[in-house]
DNA sequence: ATCCTCCTCGGAAGAATCTTTCATTTTCTA
DNA sequence: TAGAAAATGAAAGATTCTTCCGAGGAGGAT
C-alpha cells in the first residue's frame, strides 16, 4: 500500500502540527525553537506537512460580529426522497450558499445538519423563506437558533 | 460611545481580512501587493486588526484523519432542569472535554448541540457511555453520526 | 561484521522580508 | 479656511527565509 502517508508522525511532526494549529502565523525561526530543531529541518518538515496534505490550510479567524454576521443558526433538514440523485442535488446547491458554513450528511432524525451564519434573525428568516426551503428536495427543516456560543471551533485534541 | 470599534472597515481592511481568512500565512509583502498598498501600511493595518480583536487568531487546519480523528458526531443534549446553575455546570464541564469541538446553547428541541471528534464509532460509544451521559444535569442525548462531511468550516461570507 | 544506500540532520549564506522611523499628504473638525 | 490629527509611502537596519552542502545514522544485503 503506497498511500504515501500510511505512516504516523514522529514527535517533531506532532509538535509542529500542534504549534501551528494554535498559532498559524508562527515564524519558522520561532517554530524551530519551540520544537527544538534547526530552522532548516523545521522548514523542511513543515513544508512536507503542507505538501502531503496533513495541513489543509491556514486561516485567520475573523470575529463574526465584526463583519456583520452576529447570528448563528443550526438547521436540520429532511429530504423528500432518499435517492443518490436527491442527495447530490441538495449538496450541490448547498455548496453554492455562502451562508452555510457546515453541512453534514447524518444518520438520525435528519438527513442533513447545517450551520449557518447571518446578520440577525430577520436575515435568517429571509434566507429560510427564500433559499433554504427552496433547496432541491427539501421536505422539512427544523431551526435551532443559537443563543450562546459556549465553544466554537476548538482545536483538534491530539 | 467609545467602543473603540464601533466603526466599520474600509475597503483595505476588508481586503486584508478576506485574504488572511483564506491564506493565513500570507507574507506581509504579498498581502500588501494583493491589497494595493505599501508594505508599511499593510503591516500597520494588519497589526491593528489583530490588536483590536477583529482577527481572533490564525490557525492551521490539520486533517482530522491524519491525527486519528476520523469520526465526526453531532449530539443534541437535553438537561434535567432549566436553571442558570444547571446550564453553568454543564457548560463548565463541556469546556473541559477536548473531544467537544463546538457547543452551542440553542432554542428548540434541545438545550445544547455538540460537535465531537473521535477516532471511530467504538471510541464515541465509550465517550458517550462514560462521559457524555455523566455530564452534570444531562437528561437525554440524541446522536447524529456524520456519514459525509459535505462542507466543513467554510469561510465567513463578507 | 562490513559495506553500501538512503534518508535526515544542522551550518552557512545570499535573497527576501519584517518592522520601525520620518517627512509628507490626506482627512476631519471647529 | 485654518489647524490638528491621522494615515500614507519610501528607506534602511535587523531579522528571517530558503536552499545548498557535507556529515552523521539507520537499515539491508553480502
Amino acid at each position: 500500500m503506497k498511500d504515501s502517508s500510511e505512516e504516523d508522525f514522529d514527535r517533531i511532526d506532532l509538535k509542529i502540527l500542534r504549534a501551528l494549529q494554535s498559532e498559524g502565523r508562527l515564524t519558522n525561526a520561532d517554530l524551530a525553537e519551540r520544537v527544538n530543531v534547526s530552522p532548516a529541518t523545521c522548514h523542511r518538515r513543515t513544508q512536507r506537512l503542507f505538501e502531503e496534505g496533513h495541513i489543509t490550510g491556514v486561516r485567520a479567524e475573523v470575529a463574526p460580529a465584526a463583519v456583520g454576521l452576529g447570528a448563528l443558526v443550526m438547521v436540520g433538514v429532511v429530504l423528500d426522497r432518499s435517492t443518490p440523485e436527491s442527495f447530490a442535488a441538495f449538496e450541490g446547491a448547498v455548496l453554492e450558499m455562502k451562508e452555510v458554513l457546515d453541512c453534514n450528511l447524518v444518520a438520525g432524525d435528519f438527513d442533513y445538519l447545517l450551520k449557518i451564519r447571518v446578520r440577525d434573525m430577520a436575515d435568517f428568516n429571509k434566507l429560510h423563506g427564500q433559499k433554504l426551503i427552496a433547496l432541491p428536495g427539501v421536505r422539512q427543516t427544523r431551526t435551532f437558533f443559537v443563543m450562546k456560543e459556549v465553544k466554537e471551533n476548538a482545536r483538534l485534541p491530539f
